[in-house]
DNA sequence: TCCCAGGTGTCTC
DNA sequence: GAGACACATGGG
């Protein structure tokens, strides 16, 4: 983020909160994450690492027809048992490791009771999943927000790319400080953190690609970029 | 054939 | 601490 005085810093939050009225009106409430229980939740946010979501699918399906979309049996699984499983999902025997470390993390803590996740300190969650080999800060706040439904605001590849197009970060921030923006900006409101980020990937996907078509772009009015070709770089 | 896609860990300097 | 690199499949 460039400038820092505090007149900036407000317009910044003052055109963050533009941006999310406007996504609202044209996607409505898009409260979301492509997975039905948090279990599915967590291990798709293993799988999606520097991964296309259509490649996760393919693993969740093998994984949800054996049966193993299940805590315990999954937790049973070694690393090599998992690495053909998820080899849809690329960079699959790094990702048999991270996952089986993270089934192993939550079955020891939660046991089956996944929805106790949702009592704990969000902070504390997310310090307990960085500890968990393979586990960054995109996936454990990944983590925290659907699966456990608690207020910490995700910055993945779409965030960036979409709030950098837009003038109102850099995009090449530290993880930890482009968070702090959507903290300092926003409501402390889950729903409202799952549904701005679900908006920003719905519109990253559709219209704010890396060679954008900025046409039918609900944020036009306010991106630096309008008028801008898709020729363009 | 090449580039890109909802990262993370390790190594080197 | 920053930068380079490995990990790998699938779609356009």
């Amino acid at each position: 983020m460039s400038t820092n005085t505090p007149a900036a810093a407000r317009l910044r939050r003052s055109r963050l909160r533009m941006v999310y009225e406007r996504l609202l009106v044209r996607f409505g409430h898009a409260g979301w994450w492509p997975g039905e229980t948090a279990l599915e939740v967590c291990v798709g946010a293993v799988l999606v690492q520097n991964t296309s979501w259509s490649n996760v699918e393919k693993a969740l399906a093998v994984l949800r027809g054996r049966g193993l979309l299940d805590l315990q049996p999954l937790a049973r699984l070694s690393p090599d048992a998992l690495a053909p499983l998820v080899r849809s999902s690329g960079t699959f025997r790094v990702k048999a490791r991270r996952l089986h470390a993270l089934v192993v993390f939550l079955e020891a803590r939660y046991g089956r009771g996944l929805e106790r996740m949702r009592e704990e300190d969000p902070w504390e969650l997310r310090r307990a999943l960085l500890e968990v080999p393979g586990i960054g800060r995109e996936t454990a706040d990944s983590i925290v927000l659907y699966a456990a439904g608690l207020p910490l605001f995700v910055v993945d590849a779409y965030t960036r790319r979409v709030f950098s197009r837009l003038g109102l970060v850099r995009g090449d921030e530290p993880y930890d400080e482009l968070q702090r923006f959507f903290h300092e900006s926003l409501p402390r409101d889950a729903a409202l953190f799952n549904d701005f980020h679900a908006q920003v990937v719905t519109l990253a996907k559709d219209v704010c690609r890396p060679r954008p078509r900025c046409s039918g772009c609900p944020l036009r009015r306010l991106c630096p970029r309008r008028g801008v070709s898709s020729a363009a770089p």
